[in-house]
RNA sequence: GGGCGCGUAGCUCAGUGGGAGAGCGUCCGCCUCACACGCGGAAGGUCGCUGGUUCGAAACCAGCCGCGCCCACCA
């Protein structure tokens, strides 16, 4: 260590983040330890998928939790040797990207249509140059080591080639169509959009009951309906098929008020004998539920509401025009001057309502492309079934198997500009539908020679995320990325996109590459606000990582999410953090001790005192420990292990035990404890280094002897021959006996600097009489006032005597509650019958030793 | 309606069949020559409730109460 760095450590006292982070980062990067060689087989590399953030993203405590937990395998493993690969990239995320464009459009008086398809896709491409790195940038600051020098986006070129080859050969399989059918219209997006990105929320509404005339009959069917101006679409009345009332009635006709139009009474069974009337008005057109009953029995369908959210013409020119709530009430108005409204009344249910606009679906039925589900789906059952596939924590395989058991057809197509185009094209001219990965030669049909039509709408984001693990690797190209990387390891994902994201790419990975895209799934924990809220800006109960970052550094967030996250969700702690950084500090503070005083010293294991034994022996057990925890993503472990380790028995113990030794050390000639606690602080850091990598690095940098960056120095193996029972045991002991001096000393009213006059004969451990502060006399000091274990007191000027005879009592007290406990179990006959062996000669033994502590006593 | 998860110290959470734990907070004492982002010590719990299984239950089983999440076409 030269002067300088000397002088550096020596003045800084407490560990600088700040100064530190940026630095080290920078020189991870550019001596390309991120950027591995496409080389090797992906059985002996590692590689990880990065859940491509959205392009309009910023850091938010989710990616701060996701990414520290990836950013730590992947560490450890590049430790371990292998050739790892990070995949990095964004998601170019359809509907967000694209209204957050429009908005910006609109704040300059604009509107996408001004600008054109073309226009406007080229505006979104800039706004990505401009703004599309952010969250990049901010992966950085979280110490992420991803292979950034080749970040991928979700419409790269070669994505885009991918993307068509998949769409192409799932319609040539038939499991792409085109079809008119029910879907959830999101009113906001203008789109329509898929099953899984509708949440439903409870709503009051209003149920009418409108009165049905039956044909040829003074009687009327009463149906009930929180949409009443739906009813211009009804082509139907559906009752229970083994519903008495109205079991005459089916076949019959009933009047559609208002229109006029005949309806046919028919029997379905899922009609609920026991909601309202039992009679179900059916509007093919506007009701998912009614579309399939409408379909089972041939019903005509027609629709009232149109894209736009207005009555179309086919509601009549009462109606037409009209938007949807103010249809409802001039509905409601017309039936009640005709005297067909039965009454109304409040009504709490839950509504279909759109993930990205927030605003209330409409169903409704459109002319979209579907992907039939149920054929891709029974493999991706079958490898996660059988195990090749594993989720941890458990349960959420189940989750996974269940719904993909009863997996429905997904709407993949969107009225959208910013996106995947389709590659489909449309002959006006002969009404041919061309699938192709290019566009055909010239824009012509082969055919007739006509003009081509490109279909408009764009794919489901998700449709291209479902190949990213494999798109990125260059796929379908025979990359050597692909062959080296491919499949990955480990998914590292939030679980509200088990369905959306994890399944799908499943799926198309084993129809397409005949592999699973990983073998394991690991779902976070959700970060909470601290009040148990969920985390949101517009809640106001964001909170900022890298606000974090700036307070405390990189490493104490990184802690701080590890040590929270769990197998359930978890409330953010503010105090984790700070726990992380303060274990930095002391990792910092305790290097400087050791540095500064090893002199020339190199690292090397020593086992010339018990002391030594024992915390090489508690070593190797926290790096076997750690290990385990990391082994079954149990972060939380894994981080408090470390911190336990560093503090309690690094620090608190073992350095106080050996600075006299470190400091005596250059005058004895004796370098032993220096050697040792550099050997000590090395696999210490090593350990340390995939949870917190920018301090472990910088102390690594001021250690003598290291061939390598800490970032690839080779991750310690815990080294068994190590394991010291006796040097465990005897400090121990020496420790616990140390902390009942400390305790009978502070409740006897001896001042803390003051020595306890003592006497243990031979007994007393060397460790004991210097952490305790015992000043030891001879057999012939005289009476000895009280005992502490094998020690006893001797009177002096610094004891307190009313103190120490209450501290006796005390002691007294608490031996004869465990003698009695003691006995009571041993003399419950079925104890000594049924107990394990070990389990009641345990509990004799601590019988025999309470009772002599109370013999002693006296 | 179905499913999953949770209820342990003031707070946030570990512990899943043999004497209730951690961090933070609180209280007492220390600026002890690595660190006050520190050191030593202490107080604090009917482990949601009720039954059951067991020699033994915070843990296993059943029921109940409370909270959260996911799925689902009772309009």
């Amino acid at each position: 260590m030269d002067a300088a760095r000397r002088a550096k450590l020596e003045s800084t006292t407490r560990y600088d983040p700040a100064e530190v982070e940026g630095r080290v980062y920078a020189e991870w990067a550019e001596r390309g330890y991120f950027t591995p060689e496409p080389e090797g087989t992906a059985a002996e590399n590692y590689s990880i998928a990065i859940p491509p953030p959205n392009v309009t993203g910023s850091l938010h405590m989710g990616h701060g939790l996701n990414n520290t937990i990836q950013d730590t395998l992947v560490r450890r493993q590049r430790m371990a040797g292998r050739r790892v690969k990070w995949i990095i990239g964004t998601d170019h995320a359809g509907i967000a990207t694209q209204s957050v464009v429009e908005k910006e459009l609109r704040r300059e008086g604009l509107d996408r249509h001004e600008l054109g398809r073309e226009g406007f896709v080229e505006r979104v491409w800039e706004w990505r140059e401009q703004y599309g790195g952010r969250i990049i940038e901010q992966l950085k600051r979280l110490g992420a080591s991803g292979d950034f020098a080749h970040e991928r986006f979700t419409l790269d070129d070669g994505y885009v080639a991918a993307v068509h080859r998949v769409f192409v050969a799932l319609y040539e399989k038939g499991l792409i169509y085109r079809d008119n059918y029910m879907v959830n219209w999101d009113p906001g997006s203008h789109s329509a959009i898929s099953d899984l990105e509708v949440e439903n929320r409870e709503v009051t509404d209003t149920l009418f009951r409108i009165d049905y005339p039956i044909e040829g009959s003074d009687r009327v069917l009463t149906v009930a309906t929180v949409r009443p101006e739906t009813m211009l679409a009804d082509t139907a009345v559906a009752v229970n098929p083994g519903d008495e009332r109205y079991r005459d009635l089916v076949g019959r006709h009933c009047i559609l008020p208002l229109v006029g139009r005949r309806l046919p009474i028919i029997a379905d069974e899922h009609v609920d004998v026991e909601f309202g009337t039992g009679a179900l008005k059916i509007t093919p057109g506007h009701d998912p539920a009614d579309f399939e009953i409408g379909r089972e029995h041939g019903l005509e369908e027609i629709s009232v509401i149109g894209e736009d959210g207005r009555l179309t013409d086919a509601a009549g020119p009462a109606y037409a025009g009209l938007s949807a709530a103010a249809a409802q009430e001039r509905v409601v108005a017309d039936l009640r001057a005709a005297g067909s409204l039965g009454g109304s009344e409040p009504y709490v249910h839950s509504v279909p309502f759109s993930h990205r606009s927030g605003q209330r679906i409409e169903p409704l039925i459109s002319l979209q492309w579907f992907c039939r589900m149920d054929e891709l789906a029974a493999p991706a059952i079958e490898v996660v079934r059988d195990g090749r596939i594993r989720f941890t924590p458990e349960r959420w395989g189940r989750v996974y198997l269940d719904w993909m058991e009863s997996i429905r057809p997904w709407c993949v197509s969107r009225q959208l500009w910013w996106g995947h185009q389709l590659p489909v094209w449309y002959c006006d001219h002969c009404e041919r539908t061309i699938v192709a990965e290019r566009e055909p030669a010239g824009g012509e049909c082969d055919g007739c020679g006509g003009v081509l039509r490109r279909d408009e709408d764009v794919l489901d984001t998700w449709f291209s995320s479902a190949l990213w693990p494999y798109a990125t690797l260059g796929w379908p190209d025979e990359a050597p990325e692909l062959r080296a990387f491919y499949p990955t390891d480990v998914l590292v994902t939030a679980r509200d996109i088990i369905y959306l994201w994890v399944a799908r790419m499943i799926m198309t990975s084993l129809e397409f590459l005949d592999e699973i895209p990983f073998s394991d799934v690991y779902i976070t924990s959700v970060v909470q606000a601290p009040d148990g809220r969920r985390m949101s800006k517009s809640l106001g109960t964001g909170i900022d990582p890298l606000e974090l970052i700036d307070a405390h550094g990189a490493d104490a967030l990184r802690f701080g999410l590890l040590a929270m996250s769990s197998s359930q969700d978890v409330r953010f702690s503010a105090a984790k953090v700070q726990q992380g950084r303060d274990l930095a500090n002391k990792l910092w503070n305790a290097s400087r001790l050791i540095l500064l005083n090893a002199g020339e010293a190199a690292p090397e294991p020593r086992s010339d005192a018990v002391e030594d034994r024992w915390i090489l022996s508690r070593l190797e057990r926290t790096i076997a420990s750690v290990g385990e925890c990391l082994d079954r993503f149990d972060f939380a472990h894994a981080a408090l292990e470390l911190y336990r380790f560093v503090y309690s028995e690094l620090c608190d113990w073992y350095l106080e035990i050996v600075k006299p030794r470190l400091y005596d050390g250059p005058a004895r000639g004796d370098d032993s404890a220096a050697r040792n606690l550099l050997h000590v602080l090395g696999r210490t850091l090593a350990v340390a280094h995939p949870l917190m990598p920018f301090v472990s690095e910088e102390i690594w940098s001021y250690l003598p002897d290291r061939d390598t960056q800490l970032i690839v120095a080779p991750w310690p193996e815990a080294d068994p021959s190590r394991f010291d029972v006796e040097a465990e045991a005897e400090v121990a002991a020496a420790i616990d006996l140390t902390r009942s001096l400390r305790r009978w000393r502070e409740l006897a009213g001896v001042a803390p600097a003051a020595p306890l006059r003592a006497r243990g004969g031979a007994g007393v451990h060397p460790l004991v009489a210097r952490l305790a502060r015992l000043d030891l006399a001879g057999e012939d000091a005289g009476e000895a006032v009280a005992a502490v274990g094998a020690i006893e007191i001797l009177p002096s000027e610094h004891l307190d005597p009313q103190a120490v005879t209450a501290r006796i009592e005390e002691q007294r007290e608490r031996l004869r509650g465990e003698v009695e406990r003691a006995e009571g179990k041993l003399d419950n006959e079925r104890f000594v019958a049924n107990a394990p062996a070990d389990v009641v000669a345990g509990e004799r033994a601590k019988l025999a030793r309470y009772r002599a502590e109370l013999e002693e006593l006296g």
